[in-house]
DNA sequence: TAGATTGTTAATCGATTAACAATC
DNA sequence: TAGATTGTTAATCGATTAACAATC
């Protein structure tokens, strides 16, 4: 890959661009101007001009993007074109209501595994997906061949988690547990703490208070 | 205030700091170096020692941090000495699983209102907070003084909630929806994009791929 | 005192923005 | 052709890292 080094950063606003696409492309919008994704992702159109220019030329000069090309372009790049099966840890609320997001299922995400230590939840189903014991977690994960998997269990188990998931031979994994995990360095972690996003807002709303 | 400017990042990691140094904390450890607070979570120690500096100096020379009194100071900082009420748009699958979350609880937050649209659901109690109508939002806001609004409705319906927690007084909204929402600049927002967070994974998995 | 670790400055690195030539 | 908008370079901005004097 010639690709030289791509901003995280970059790759996210990708994913947000291909959403925006995919609605303009539902409205039949058949071209669109950086500017006008700019406007319509929140951010400026320098940088989403920047964002594309790491892959190719995606646009004509003096007229912009086509938006059906340039959706199926950057789907494309972020290795959407096919399905990814997931396994997700832990059958708690978070995870059965993560389970059924539609949003994983629409981007080409799909559940192949629920696991659980509770003997209750063993057999219980979640969207046809049967609730199993981490015993099985190798076994389902190397049937499906599934790459990612979803951490949703207590921070207390979540080394624990992801050392099975490791060895199970998941490359990469989204972390929602509150904790800091050690995995070997070829595998991707992802944190998404949601604590952390409500104190970011409580901070902010604490300065802004001339009081305090 | 004269605190000049301070990296998003930087408040970010404050708030994992505080969840790791509450955790040593309970393990009745007393005092911790930077280098091991970074070891504990993931960054370098100088990283450490810089995001405290923007705040005072909270260490001993030659000798570390007190990890109770760091805790203290860091959590008054992000504005955690005190419980912030919160209210839940949208009381589907994902907006139950945040309601009854342990994690916001544990951080002082606690949701004081759930409203939905559907008249299937309104009545119904999630944690002993009833589920209201929309009507119903500016009412239960101002009365328990709630700053913070969570949205977890649909895309297509997120800017109208938006909108409303704007009118009802509220001024941070995180997020949920897959959506780039239009607030006040006086408006705190903060967006999750959980498939987001998918993608950077299904990329960087492409991307090491020889093969493709 | 000798050893350890902070607080802080300067250097480095990386990402965003501005500007404009290329070109449809 | 004239007008519009891309692709790209250079300038700016901001955040991280390295290094070390201060000091417990």
């Amino acid at each position: 890959m010639k690709i030289p080094k791509i901003p995280e950063a970059t790759i996210t606003r990708l994913s947000v661009y291909s959403r925006y696409l995919a609605e303009l492309s539902k409205k039949n919008i058949v071209t669109i101007s950086s500017n006008e994704i700019a406007e319509g992702v929140g951010v400026s159109s320098a940088q989403v001009r920047k964002d594309l220019a790491y892959f190719g030329e995606f646009g004509t000069r003096g007229v912009g993007y086509n938006v059906k090309d340039l959706h199926d372009y950057i789907v494309k790049i972020l290795g959407l074109n096919m399905e990814w099966p997931v396994v997700m840890v832990g059958a708690g609320r978070l995870g059965t209501a993560l389970s059924m997001y539609g949003g994983f299922r629409q981007r080409g995400f799909k559940v192949v595994g629920i696991f659980d230590v509770d003997p209750n939840k063993i057999g219980q189903k979640i969207n046809d997906v049967e609730i199993r014991p981490l015993e099985q977690l190798e076994e389902i994960t190397k049937a499906h061949n599934a790459q990612i998997g979803i951490i949703t269990v207590p921070a207390s188990e979540a080394q624990e988690v992801a050392d099975l998931l490791v060895e199970s031979g998941i490359q990469a994994i989204l972390n929602f547990a509150p904790k800091n995990l050690n995995v070997p360095l070829d595998i991707e972690i992802r944190n998404v703490d949601l604590a952390v996003n409500l104190e970011v807002l409580t901070f902010n709303l604490t300065m802004k208070k001339p009081s305090q």
